[in-house]
DNA sequence: CCAGCAAATGCAATCGATTGCGCTATTATA
DNA sequence: TATAATAGCGCAATCGATTGCATTTGCTGG
């Protein structure tokens, strides 16, 4: 009996022959995260290297001897070490994951969707924040190269205008894949919204509802989303008719504040403004805020669509009409993306940009005609 | 010269025989994510054992040669492998934190402050999320467990009433921490924030302008954090000779929907009320818009509290009045706490428990009384 | 001038899982 | 029946870093 060899053994050695009768589970117990496929081997009487097999369904391993690996593996509750197996084959089943803040809806749940999608292929994730700051962006790649990751996702934080740490990446051969907050100037694989298609849409919709004078609210031009965004803006404008006027573009940090001093900006000029179109939700709260503060009457007097569907959004008064961007269905197109990445062939493929619908929501804030105006409550945000 | 010879070696195998002349440095490139101490020592001249010994700074090499190494190691840009590391002295460096979820100001927050903390000490994060749901901890557990995480940190969900998941963990001997939502049933260390006085002064501020009959909106009750506000609360009353009603205080799951009923409840019920103290700021906002709904003025009839300081309590209108919980500060401590007990002597120790102060943060919604009304945009959450 | 000690390194095993190669039986083929 | 093929499993090296013990070198004091 292989296990009584080892138990009597090892326990007899530790404790200097002053020793009890354990059961022999009992004895494993103990062990306390000790238990490996020598322990198996010993219990069912072959060697590591066909436990090995056996755990991973090699063909060359009886289903005999199969099944009673199982088992013994079972009955002293054998978790395989990944570590030990990442160290091996060099593949550590970890993505890293870097998004500007996790608190925001959005980037939660693309991170939800990007962890279910994972974790049901064995994968796990490790979520850092860049805080919008290229220098913990910088840092943050780098920890995560630390951590082997076998691959890193990312949506570009606010102030990078450079893209040196993730060539590094590139160079080392460890899939990239970068999601909404992404830019040209690499030549990575892409997950984004049709933010073209949402912005004219939400710009169409302002035109039908009779209003006319409509503003933009946006942020660095050096991000492809703002561009996209604006672009879907002016051209809404042009096939409406509508004269594109530059000064009805403000742009800021796309922040609370900011979102309040851009809309005192437009309430500061001569020009008039009957709404506006902002690429953030949490400006078109500043907004919202600065424009009541002033009675304007909202959607009465201006109104007001934001981007990105913030739970809060419900909550305002009045409710702000935004978009849904979809953000577990990003997340879950990212992971598919890398998974793709690391399963095909490792031939040179062209970049591949995967791009999504996003969702007008429609509520009071835009509703100036009353029988489009929908519920406040139309969505559950729980 | 050692690394010619290498160099040579290895890149005459693997290119058979049809190789050009690189740099050494460019050659080292070339071999992407595979630069080992072996390299440093060939480049050096010495062994692994030394190289590895001049980076841990082992007192018994020699300072010439640890600065050899260390020139070495940059000029090759040598990055350790972790998980080898990991592997051979069983530490993975990683900390495991469980959170119901991480789209909450709150739990978000709670989670800078532990990567900042534990990202200093070279410790990174692994963050799960259990959605509340108990099915979901537990394999959760089990997925950080075979991370092999160094510890775990643990904000229970909802609808946890069972720990058997968690005496597994405190059996492996893997440091485990509690943050906020905690249980007693558990002989674990723990850090909170003083629910209790938070509740009191909240419930306090609200006699002080005048109401007296107030509601209180909780949750299940087998959660501490419930507990104790609904304690605080109650002794506040108490203590202002106000008579406790078991009938005022509504229990629900906390979210925007919960508040919604809970608040329409209390409008059916016969018995009046002219402030609520929620445990929590969605049920509030939820209980904001039911009030609104039927015409109930805030605060002039009804004052109202929440918990938790989410960022949209100061995006409603009006802005609400809520309970701020310092939660980087509770990542911090938490972090500070796993930190004393990996480094602390082994022998056991009492249960720590560590509390903190929580900040009463006073808006429109609580402030009947002029001269103590405060302005909407006290804070800024950006 | 040599034993003796300490400083500075090297050697080799180890962590746990994986895997190429090789060695037996057993079965299939000629 | 003899040989080839194949299934089933063991041996030992390997992944990269760490570490107890052994070894070498240099120096000091008797």
């Amino acid at each position: 009996m292989h296990l009584l060899d080892y138990f009597l053994n090892i326990h007899f050695k530790q404790s200097q022959g002053c020793f009890a009768i354990f059961g022999f589970l009992d004895f494993l117990m103990k062990k306390k995260e000790k238990i490996t496929i020598h322990d198996i081997a010993m219990e069912v009487g072959v060697t590591a290297s066909t436990v090995s097999r056996a755990l991973n369904n090699h063909p060359r391993i009886s289903p005999a001897t199969k099944k009673m690996v199982l088992e013994a593996a079972r009955a002293i509750n054998y978790k395989p070490n990944r570590i030990a197996a990442a160290l091996r084959h060099g593949k550590s089943k970890l993505i890293g994951i870097i998004v500007p803040t996790i608190n925001r809806n959005f980037f939660s749940s693309i991170v939800r969707g990007i962890e279910e999608y994972a974790n049901a292929r064995d994968y796990k994730v490790m979520i850092s924040q860049s805080y919008d700051d290229y220098k913990k962006e910088v840092e943050t790649i780098d920890a995560l190269l630390d951590a082997r990751v076998d691959g890193i996702m990312v949506s570009l934080g606010k102030n990078t205008h450079s893209f040196a740490h993730f060539e590094s990446v590139i160079q080392k051969g460890i899939p990239l894949v970068f999601f909404d907050r992404t830019t040209d100037e690499l030549e990575v694989n892409q997950v984004i919204i049709d933010d073209y298609a949402a912005a004219y849409q939400a710009t169409n919709h302002l035109i039908r509802q009779g209003y006319c004078h409509i503003a933009h609210f946006t942020s660095h031009m050096k991000i492809k989303i703002y561009q996209e965004r604006l672009r879907g803006y002016t051209q809404a404008l042009l096939d409406n008719g509508i004269h594109f006027d530059a000064k009805m573009v403000v742009e800021s940090n796309m922040q609370l504040d900011g979102g309040r001093n851009s809309a005192r900006f437009l309430l500061d000029q001569s020009f008039g403004f009957d709404a506006i179109f902002s690429a953030s939700d949490y400006a078109i709260v500043g907004a919202l805020q600065e424009l009541k503060k002033n009675q304007v009457r909202i959607p009465q007097e201006v109104g007001l669509i934001g981007f990105s569907n913030e739970p809060f959004t419900e909550f305002t008064e009045p409710a702000l009409s935004t978009v849904d961007q979809k953000a577990i269905s990003i997340g879950e197109n990212t992971a598919a993306l890398f998974f793709e990445m690391i399963n095909g062939d490792s031939r040179p493929k062209p970049r591949i940009k995967k791009v999504l619908d996003a969702n007008l929501i429609i509520r009071t804030s835009s509703s100036r005609i009353p029988n489009i105006q929908l519920n406040t409550n139309s969505t559950n945000p729980e």
